[in-house]
RNA sequence: GGGUCGCUAGCUCAGCUGGUAGAGCAGUUCGCUUUUAACGAAUUGGUCACAGGUUCGAAUCCUGUGCGACCCA
């Protein structure tokens, strides 16, 4: 012990491997066969609801469990110890009575953190707490570090984020948050597969980066001696899909995008893609509606929940054109003023909004919705007819080319899906993609390549087909009330 | 990139207009056989993020750096 750190970090380690030292000398350090008959929450919920009398009458022996002791209560001759295994808490009694008293001596001097095994009796103690009375106990993994602070848990969000274990470990509220998460995601692949659709799995390394306005993380093939591009979306390989016949195809996966980090933005984020041939855009935004829906069911939500501080009603959709938006929110505007790209310039220059000459009015106008309407749409609300200046791998609408049939559903303020029928016009792709190019040129690095080979696969033939992507990440932010996408993620990137 | 706030014991935090560092938890020792953030007694533990400056004297005031959080772009 060094006489320098007394009681201090270092003499805390050396103190539990001097107690780890005396389990190796006896041989049952790191011990691996025990296997416990029982969960915490699986004796809550069976024998929880009896009455101590009730309890004692059934007389339920020879229960087992395993997990860590978060909690300790030692008075003298007799303990209370909260274990926590994968399912929940769970309290033990152990008395000396009940135990050899050379390992009840040893018990005493067992931490927090230590992962043990209790098997005995269940009873009530006189508050109706169900107890497990221990008649044998064994340490099963010695714990050489302390846990967090045990009321008020970890406060330091950087080693929340970088040690994500000491979190899960002392937040049951965290924890409830991933196992959430696990159950949006199994509640969304099965409204696909129940629907039809085949799940997937296609390149996360491109040659080209594409399928969305993004910049790219750059990688090296050494072998090749070749660039590749970590995926910003996986859309154009799901639509070489649908050119080889799959007619309804998803994947929920990662895609990686090269921008800064916030509460809302991960450079590796999970989406949701499907594509369906001779779909209907109606019927498409119907079924994105249906997935929230059945997603936020699935953990036990109701109708109306709260993000943020504000209350959100999920079984109510709207849907609104974004021009009738722009002008609600925008009252100096009107209804011809949207097809003036003078106006809209100097509009958009007195709302101190980023500005290039090369814009059109799409783009502009995009941005003023952005900036004015996007903040305010809190309930549901899917926004259709967005400008196909930025919408360059959707279809044009029949009636109005100018316009995409597109939507973008807005929850809380925030993007939550985007979707749209696909183009499928080899000429007019290329057209599109023959001004990303130029666009990138221009020095917008966020603009897409020419992807050859995908023109060669639309030249094949590919059926008219509807596509959506939903960001999984914000949904579960959503659904689980949480403001920032870092705690969505298990092991969000951090700075350095 | 700009602004605001923070960094004190292993953990969670106090520390006023400058006078030389505190509590709770954890640890150690003792007591206690139905506790509930168990309790009671004692005790250990600090390069006050780092580097300069002002001052008789700096955790405290000033400057810079690092790390982090939040807001804005």
């Amino acid at each position: 012990m060094s006489d320098s750190n007394i009681g201090g970090e270092a003499s805390i380690l050396e103190e539990r491997r001097r107690k780890l030292d005396e389990l190796r000398e006896q041989n049952i350090a790191y011990i691996n066969n025990y296997i416990p008959a029982h969960k915490a929450n699986e004796l809550h919920d069976l024998y929880g609801h009896l009455s101590k009398e009730a309890l004692e009458d059934k007389k339920i022996i020879d229960l087992s469990i395993a997990g860590r002791i978060v909690l300790k209560r030692v008075m003298g001759n007799a303990s209370f110890v909260t274990i926590r295994d994968g399912s929940g808490d769970i309290q033990a009694y152990i008395s000396k009575n009940n135990l050899d008293p050379d390992l009840y001596k040893n018990f005493k001097s067992w931490d927090l953190g230590d992962i043990i095994g209790i098997s005995g009796n269940l009873f009530k103690t006189k508050t109706e707490e169900l107890t497990i009375e221990a008649h044998s106990i064994v340490l099963i993994t010695k714990s050489l570090r302390p846990m967090p602070e045990k009321h008020k848990g970890l406060a330091d969000i950087e080693i929340k984020y970088r040690q994500r274990y000491l979190d899960l470990m002392s937040s049951p509220t965290s924890k409830a948050v991933f196992i959430k998460r696990s159950q949006i995601v199994a509640s969304v692949r099965s409204s696909m597969l129940e629907d039809g659709f085949l799940e997937v799995e296609t390149p996360m390394m491109h040659s080209i980066p594409g399928g969305a306005v993004a910049k790219p993380f750059i990688t090296q093939h050494n072998a090749l001696d070749r660039e590749l591009f970590l995926r910003i979306a996986p859309e154009l390989h799901l639509k070489r899909l649908l050119v080889g016949g799959f007619e309804k195809v998803f994947e929920i996966n990662r895609s990686f995008r090269n921008e800064g980090l916030s509460t809302k933005h991960n450079p590796e984020f999970t989406m949701l893609e499907f594509y369906a041939a001779f779909a209907t855009f109606n019927g498409t935004i119907d079924f994105t509606k249906n997935i929230i829906q059945s997603a936020s069911k699935a953990i036990g939500n109701s109708a109306e929940i709260e993000w943020d501080g504000d209350q959100i009603d999920l079984s109510n959709f709207s849907t609104k054109a974004l021009n009738d938006l722009v002008l609600e929110h925008n009252t100096e505007l009107c209804a011809e003023d949207l097809n003036n790209l003078e106006k809209l310039r100097s509009y958009s220059q007195s709302l101190k909004l980023p500005f290039k000459d090369s814009w059109g009015v799409g783009k502009i106008l995009l941005e003023i919705f952005e900036k004015t309407v996007e903040s305010n749409l809190i309930q549901p609300t899917f926004v259709t007819d967005y400008p196909v200046e930025v919408s360059p791998l959707s279809r044009r609408n029949n009636e109005n080319p100018s316009i995409a049939d597109r939507f973008e559903l807005f929850i809380g303020g925030k993007e939550i899906a985007n979707g749209f029928c696909e183009l499928n016009d080899p000429d007019d792709q290329a057209a599109r993609f023959q001004e990303q190019v130029k666009a990138k040129a221009d020095g917008d690095d966020e603009a897409m390549g020419f992807d050859e080979d995908y023109i060669t696969a639309l030249e094949h033939g590919m059926p008219p087909a509807v596509g959506v992507g939903i960001g999984i990440d914000r949904l579960v932010m959503m659904l689980t009330d949480q403001s920032s996408i870092k705690d969505v993620i298990l092991f969000p990137q951090l700075k350095s």
